[in-house]
DNA sequence: TAAAAAATCATACTTTAGGGTGATGCATTC
DNA sequence: GAATGCATCACCCTAAAGTATGATTTTTTA
């Protein structure tokens, strides 16, 4: 039951996707064949632009293998309360943290922008108690989350 | 420096994607140009490979990123280099470091003024050959100078 | 399916960190 | 006694981090 939800979206992502590639290649056709382009050059866009739209979808659908990878780590945990819970995201930007990557660094390494890791890591302090990273990385081995 | 190094990862694979790219695009013109598929149906094609491809990256990518994450924890190794000997005093503020105080809190600690301790986490940062206070912690566990 | 939680992003702002440069005093050492 | 290393401090500037607020979308769950 579960899983079949799950494979019915990733099919409907696959199938949206697939919509979206007919339009795309009509709109093109229609567009860009009133130009001169070579036809490597029309081939080249088309192949960049699903490469790209690809590794977007692929980074999400991706994203569900990362925290069942990640958990596991954490199982380990000898604190389940609920109040210092991180989320997935939580732990794999605190993970980045503690491993010195910069906020902007962690928002490319995610695919996310810099506001969206600013906002994670109020969160993170917030749950965890403290006010800086450090703290949140000192904070975060001595309950186990870490390491 | 180490942003630069993740630029780089994202250029090489974008690169060589790209030159995938030119690569498949020539075996197509050889190949497929003598069969009589509709313009549409053989940029369909390229498209549904590409963004094949482009998950398959994608997800690759975020997989990548995770296991490039744990390692560094795994990896605890015991190094006695002379170049990386700090004073006592940069033990001192490290220490504070990776207990999460701010530079202004370790100068009040040590009674020293908020612009010493900013030139010993610079020569820290230094010696270390990192580029910030969550790194310098990182790396001063994997040199087992901290814990 | 509706509600809750998680993830995303923005804008504006303040604070802290970090880089560069230069300087002083005080030991130790060659 | 000149050189070196250590600890101290100042000023100026840029970059990064953190706070607050509000919002949308997606996912999970009851």
């Amino acid at each position: 039951m579960l899983k079949s939800i799950i494979v019915n979206k990733k099919v409907l992502v696959f199938g949206a996707a697939l919509a979206f590639i007919l339009i795309l290649v009509k709109i093109f056709e229609y567009f860009f064949f009133h130009y001169k382009f070579s036809l490597e050059t029309y081939l080249g866009i088309i192949a960049v632009i699903f490469l790209i739209l690809g590794i977007y979808f692929g980074s999400k659908l991706g994203r569900k293998n990362i925290v069942a990878n990640i958990e596991p780590q954490n199982s380990a945990s000898i604190n389940n309360n609920t109040e210092t819970d991180l989320s997935g995201r939580e732990l794999e930007v605190l993970l980045n943290i503690a491993n010195g990557l910069t906020n902007q660094e962690i928002a490319d390494k995610l695919f996310v922008s810099l506001n969206t890791i600013k906002t994670h890591t109020t969160n993170i302090y917030s749950k965890l108690g403290v006010k800086n990273r450090t703290q949140a990385v000192s904070k975060a081995k001595a309950l186990n989350l870490l390491n």
